[in-house]
Parts: C-alpha cells; structure tokens; sequence
DNA sequence: TTTTATTTAGTACAAGTGTTTTATAAAGAG
DNA sequence: CTCTTTATAAAACACTTGTACTAAATAAAA
C-alpha cells in the first residue's frame, strides 16, 4: 500500500552508519542525532525502525557477530588440512586489513561500552573462546594434535594471543604490521600440532 | 598566609575519585559533578584544582601509569634470577587480584576514550612493549635467553600472551582464575629461558 | 584584628542528550 | 481522483553536560 521499504535492509544500513561513526569518533558519538545524520534520516525516522537507543546498540553489535561468524563458517567449511584450517580461521579473527580492523574495533568499543550496561537483553557471545575450543576439538579428533600437551593451558595461551593480536591491531595499528601477526598465528599453531 | 593544603594529595584524591567512578559507570559517568560528588567536593572545588575535564582525565591517567611503573621498578630491583625476575614483572603487570584489576580495567578505560581524543597533551606511553623489550635484554645479557630464538617474534608473542591476559581479565573476571594466569605466564617464559 | 590568599557553595547558561508528539509526504487501493 | 497505510520530517520536551561567574567562608600572617 505505502512506500514499500525493506525493513530489515534499513536497519542494517542504519547500523552500519552507527559503526562508522563508533569508528570515527567512539562510541560517545553514537548519539540518536549524529547516527540519523549518518544514515541521512530524520531522528524520527530512526526511531521509527529502532524504537530506543539500546534496541539499535543491540541490533549493530549482533550484526557484527553475524557477519565475523559468517565469515569464519565459511573457511571452516573449506577443504584444508587440520593446521591449515586452524590457521585459516584464527587470522579471520585477528584484524589484518582495514576492513576487519574496522569490525574489530567496533567490536572492543561495543564490549566496553558494555560492561557498564549489564541490563541490556539478547547480546551475543563473545564467540573467540568457544571457537578455540572447537579448534582443539577439531586437531584432537584429527589427530594433529601434539602428544602429551595441557590441553587447557594450550588453550588460554592460544586464547590469550589471538585477543592480544587483535588488542594491538586496535590500539597500535601503525606499529603491528600483518606480516608479523601471520607469523605468530602460525609459529603458535605449529607449536601445538603435528 | 592561607589554609594550607597539600595540592598534590588532594589531586591525586581526586583522581583516584575519578578512577573509582570509572570502574563503577564507565567514562561516560565520569563527568565533572559525578566526580565531584565522589571525591566529597564541590564542582567549583574541583575546578580550583583542575582547570578543565581534560586535565582532570590527563592527571588521572598519567597516575595509574605512575602506580604501575613504581612498583614494576621495584620488582625489577629485587635481587632475583632473571627467568624469576622476568616472571615476577610479567605478574605484576597482568591483574591478578581485584585491586589490579581495577587497575587495569580503568587503564583500558582510559585508552579506548584516547582512540578519538587525539588532541590530549601529556598522556604517557603504553609502557608494556617498552617493559617486555627490556625484560628480553635482561635474558640475553645475562646468558638466560635460549640460543636459535627469533627475538622479535618471541617479543610479539609474549606481548600479546601479556595484553590479551589482561584483556580477558578485564572482560571476563569471572571466568579467568589467577592460579591460570600464573600458569600461562610462567610456561610462556619458561619456553623461551634456559 | 585586619589583611590576604585560598577554598567553597551556589547559580546561570549554552550546548547537547534521548524521547515524544505532531505534522507532512509518498504510494498504492478503491 | 480520494482514502488509507506507511514512511519521514520537524519541533517540542525534559533533562544532563561542561563551563563560567559570583559571593561567601576560611585560616594563616601581619
């Protein structure tokens, strides 16, 4: 009957302006006002597809989870040998180029953001931990898994790298350049497989 | 002439207000009055002492940084074999109770709110590169470090086993016991030292 | 006690905030 | 065309923010 507007498409529009502006200028820039601005809509227009700040601050976060989890899905799903694949998928999670820095950094400013907001409804899992859980699951069942490791301690420090990466590539990004970030994913990979 | 008060103590009592309402609410509770009111003191006491909120955020954090370094110096002071002195230093960096974790948590505070504040003068250097630098200089001159070692990769790896401890103690406290950050701290060290 | 530098409380204001209300425009249905 | 539904815009509301300013209070020294 009206003007027929893909609904979820402009939400998704909506939050990818709220993401650039956390990019520009943090998440204290995120305001009704300047993501409407963004996204070239009215304030009451936003509020017409988000009814409050916190569902649209919900709704951009999940979409980032989506779209990193997506992502690593897919080369999960690739036909490589055990270490390759664990490669592949932990330097999908590690920021290597602008773009996936961009998430990256997204993904920190809405995490921190929510510490002090522990009341919000349907945030996502922070997935890393779980995902390096199935990796460990996955060499183990391959066998590629080195003998005689602590599996749990292997884990945490494997963990522990992969953030730290990522928490460089955040906040040092002009000092940490790709190349080396490959080269300690893979010397950490090869350290505990076969 | 006047009432006597030792500028010094009562800014530092002031940021230490400041710090105590970041853990609570986040920077965004960090406001001139929310501050004022936790340290006791009125908005135009404060400013007496700071001319502006950004001096207040500079003290503040310059401060932290000054608590860290004072009592890594002390550490590195003590009169230790390297491999437990490297260790000691990395344990006092990463939190292990709840006092350094809040340490740390109002240091990430910090840092994420510097992102998009270029324009601050006087904010001191993210001092753990610097530090594991020269922890790696202490192995080598005194013959502890293990031969064949690609220094700079070792570096890169222990950096982020480091910040991504703290990270993940700052994110999920619950989840990440001390007695494990002890264990991931002293097996990182142990794979590169004699 | 007077002087003088310091300290505080209170108020004012412009700018910015999330939210709500009211009005208007667009697009198909009858 | 008119009418109804959807979509957007604009303005208003109630509140918080950083900053500025004033007048009062305090306490040590002369």
């Amino acid at each position: 009957m009206p003007k027929i507007v893909n609904h979820e498409k402009r939400r998704e529009q909506i939050a990818e302006s709220m993401w650039r502006i956390i990019l520009e200028k943090g998440m204290e820039g995120a305001t009704v006002r300047g993501v409407a601005e963004e996204a070239g809509l009215s304030v009451g227009a936003l509020r017409y597809y988000f009814k409050d700040q916190d569902e649209l601050f919900v709704y951009a976060m999940r979409l980032v989870n989506e779209r990193v989890t997506g992502r690593v899905m897919d080369i999960a799903a690739r036909p490589l040998p055990p270490r390759e694949k664990v490669i592949a998928v932990l330097l999908e999670i590690v920021p290597m180029d602008d773009e996936r820095r961009a998430e990256t950094d997204v993904w920190f400013s809405f995490l921190a953001h929510l510490k002090h907001r522990k009341d919000l409804d349907g945030i996502p899992e922070h997935a890393v931990y779980e995902a390096i859980q199935k990796l460990f699951g996955l060499l183990e069942a391959e066998g590629a898994l080195r003998p005689g490791l602590d599996r749990e301690l292997e884990a945490e420090r494997l963990y522990s790298i992969i953030d730290g990466l990522a928490l460089h590539a955040f906040l040092e990004p002009e000092r940490l350049d790709p190349s080396m970030v490959r080269r300690v994913v893979r010397s950490a990979v090869e350290a505990i497989t076969l």
